[in-house]
DNA sequence: CGGGTTTGACCGGCGC
DNA sequence: GCGCCGGTCAAACCCG
């Protein structure tokens, strides 16, 4: 595992959201943050949620961001600062690399229900094999067989992935689970490898791919498939499950299973100024704390009109960008 | 020694 | 059918 960025851990104390279920605006109603202020949504655990298990159901997703169930969605945003952060939702996986055309398929496909499956493919291999690829031994003669137990002409479900833009250093952010890289590969067209990670918790499928935009080097790009179905491990490090989300939620937040009312409209309407007299890319910017700051599109125009030049700045397709994933901001 | 990383090979989907 | 390419495997290696 790669070292993770520090800023990222080493925050001042910040609300224990313990005591503000009530979403209110926490004295941050004029959107912009300053950027030594530590920023508060006020109800992410509905986000937390999302990440801890639950990302990959889209009804936590629509819950959580308001988005309609008709449409996959993606959040944009970006920080910046120490750390630029780009969250989407979708099930793209070409993410920072413009060419890699879709290849829908060979995804992982836990169905999204149980989310402890292995997928489908591997499972019928060998299941120790979170444990760790080198105890199986059976090596030799099942070497590749991998008939990934799929049937033939059946395809995989696409499932639907978390993906969110850092920017970052380091390219493997710490988000409060332990991983273990699997693989990694060059990508097409772009001079950085993507690498594959895996929960290291037993039974728990979730992967993750990590990637440099050939466009952007600072931006990494993360993407989440699959979810736990285990709790933070608790032996952490640090803060790590601080930064679930690339830093753009405190320790607090993570931890707060009881912030279940989330008002995504309130918590974008209340963080995200209006893009009209935000800055050029029609994005809203606010703080992380540490120094972050993120900035979110506020509506679908923005998106549509700005923030998909952006996106393709980024290397981002286009049609991963869906507007409904933005409500509109509440007066 | 256990757990994680590296890395080359293999698999399967997809486009031509 | 073939080649390309993303994704995965797993032996070897590394490290604390």
């Amino acid at each position: 595992m790669s070292s993770e960025p520090r800023d990222l851990f080493y925050r001042s104390q910040f609300y224990d959201d313990d005591d503000d279920h009530q979403q209110q605006q926490h004295g941050l109603g004029s959107s912009s943050v300053s950027q030594d202020h530590q920023f508060d949504p006020p109800q992410m655990g509905t986000f937390i949620d999302c990440l801890n298990g639950g990302f990959m159901d889209y009804n936590s997703l629509e819950k959580a961001f308001g988005m309609s169930p008709a449409t996959s969605s993606e959040v944009f945003s970006s920080i910046e600062g120490n750390q630029k952060v780009i969250i989407g939702e979708g099930d793209h996986h070409n993410l920072g690399s413009e060419n890699m055309v879709t290849q829908n398929s060979s995804i992982s496909s836990s169905s999204t229900e149980a989310g402890a499956e292995e997928d489908s493919c591997k499972s019928t291999k060998k299941d120790g094999q979170l444990k760790g690829s080198d105890d199986g031994g059976d090596g030799e003669n099942s070497k590749k067989i991998s008939n990934k137990g799929k049937k033939k002409g059946e395809k995989r479900e696409k499932e639907p992935r978390f993906a969110f833009m850092t920017k970052s250093e380091v390219d493997h952010l710490e988000d409060g689970y332990r991983w273990r890289k699997y693989g990694q590969k060059a990508v097409k067209n772009s001079p950085y490898p993507r690498s594959y990670y895996r929960c290291t918790t037993q039974k728990c499928g979730v992967k993750k791919r990590v990637e440099r935009s050939f466009q952007d080097p600072s931006i990494v790009i993360t993407t989440y498939e699959g979810q736990h179905n285990h709790p933070l491990p608790t032996t952490l490090r640090g803060n790590a499950a601080a930064v679930a989300a690339a830093g753009m939620f405190q320790p607090s937040m993570l931890m707060s299973s009881q912030m279940s009312n989330f008002n995504p409209q309130e918590w974008f309407g209340t963080y995200l100024p209006s893009i009209n007299n935000n800055n050029q890319q029609g994005s809203s910017t606010t703080t992380t704390g540490a120094g972050s700051h993120v900035v979110f599109p506020q509506n679908m125009n923005s998106i549509d009109q700005q923030y998909q030049q952006q996106l393709h700045d980024y290397g981002l397709l286009q049609d991963m960008i869906v507007p409904s994933m933005f409500p509109k901001r509440e007066p």
